[in-house]
DNA sequence: ACAAAAGTGTTCTCAATACACCCATGG
DNA sequence: CCATGGGTGTATTGAGAACACTTTTGT
């Protein structure tokens, strides 16, 4: 055993804690995603151990040998912010070869929709800090994380276009100009509020509240829910949300 | 070791054929299309060894050490179909716990779009026979591989709408009703063909060869063939295909 | 002549777009 | 009274759907 052989066995050492119950090649990585004044974020983690130490990543773990690759997402999930109840999906997995300097690994990657307000985040003992980040201002990211990223937002784009995602991202109850915000935040576009009004009221997906925001410094805003089971229907006749 | 052991190890012996330089608890798996007159059509493979003797499922493989996942599925479908240049997409991951039998395997799959003329099927030592078949005439499959068939039917309706993949599957030079026909079948739905000539025009990705079809028991068809420089403004832009 | 597919024209409806405008509330 | 966001009205445009119709070619 070499040097460097010994300098990366002990690199390993320190990055690794991989259980014994858990697959020797395979991680889960997640995107975790969620609204905060009208800003679309991501949630971060600053890694303490091994070649990732003291860098921003994806919250991610092992697999366990007797695990569902999806059990293992929301596994993740839910131990750093706390949510059990969110929209989870898996987004694509990434295998290249080099992609961890260490040796090979594959990772399948969820992303998932949380509610800011019902988020309680905890940073495990391999991280220093657990934090949401601006989608537009992201830090440097390890290994391909920034890949990954990218590739999710491209592909969030596309599926808010095509399934009412975006209610996944609100409280129950929540004002037309936040459901827009949604979209904006995720597509990157301004959208015309009277149009996008009537478009989302003629989808039928909105229960009128009957009430009204609170301690605003307008007009208060009339509250809506977003009716679970139109969406069922819709989801077999087609979405669309195209502009 | 008991006798189930022993039988399990048989089984095993003759299932993997594993090489010493591939991955072992993950494989590639693949799904070919190719459209053939009118229908679209998947290939599958009859295997020869192990739990999966004499039963259909997807042409598949192991992921050597030091291979990218892509590498691995386009190294599988030009082995199997003789085809070097045709569209290539992940799919997703299928790794639930108990999907093989025998153990832990997580499978990536993708999806290829092929050119039936351009094929010259091959089938390895592995599998009986290989053939295509109608995606609406399907045998039973092994494993989970007819859930990722069925997953991957939904995803290419998906895909169709929004980008011109159809593309994949036709001769360089091809008439319109051949393109309606691919829109026909992997949407399952019957189209009309004025609005569809129209719609298909109005994109621009089509340019006129200035030729006829030869030798049809009919008036003879215009031939198109498709405007690559077209689709990639396009697809910055955002592709629509909704009926 | 007839079958079969190519290809054109026309009408109707409705969704998307753009933008002007009024309303309610707190500071 | 003004800033901020809530909310309505309306005119124009163009795409999509339905379907009647003519053209070309081989048998």
């Amino acid at each position: 055993m070499n040097n460097k052989t010994q300098l990366l066995a002990a690199e390993m050492d320190k990055e690794e804690q991989l259980p014994d119950d858990c697959m020797k090649n395979l991680s889960v990585d997640n995107l975790i995603y969620a609204m905060d004044q009208g800003k679309l974020k991501v949630l971060l983690a600053k890694y303490k151990h091994g070649i990732a130490a003291n860098k921003w990543g994806l919250i991610g773990h092992w697999v366990k040998l007797d695990e569902n690759l999806e059990t293992a997402a929301y596994r993740v999930v839910t131990q750093a912010t706390g949510v059990t109840n969110f929209h989870l999906d898996q987004l694509a997995t990434f295998g290249k070869v080099n992609r961890y300097p260490l040796r090979r690994i594959i990772t399948v990657v969820y992303y998932s929709l949380v509610r800011l307000e019902e988020t309680n985040i905890i940073h495990g003992e391999n991280t220093h800090e657990v934090a949401w980040f601006d989608v537009k201002a992201l830090p440097e990211l390890i290994f391909d994380h920034d890949e990954i990223v990218q590739a999710s937002l491209e592909h969030l784009k596309y599926k808010v276009r095509h399934e009412p995602i975006g209610f996944s991202l609100l409280p129950e109850k929540f004002t037309l100009l936040q459901l827009q915000e949604i979209y904006e935040a995720i597509l990157d576009i301004k959208l015309d509020k009277p149009n996008f009004r009537r478009k989302i009221q003629k989808m039928n997906l909105l229960i009128n509240c009957k009430e009204k925001q609170k301690d605003v410094a307008h007009r208060a805003a009339t509250l809506y829910r977003f009716d679970i089971n139109v969406y069922e229907k819709l989801k077999d006749f087609g979405f669309n949300f195209e502009y």
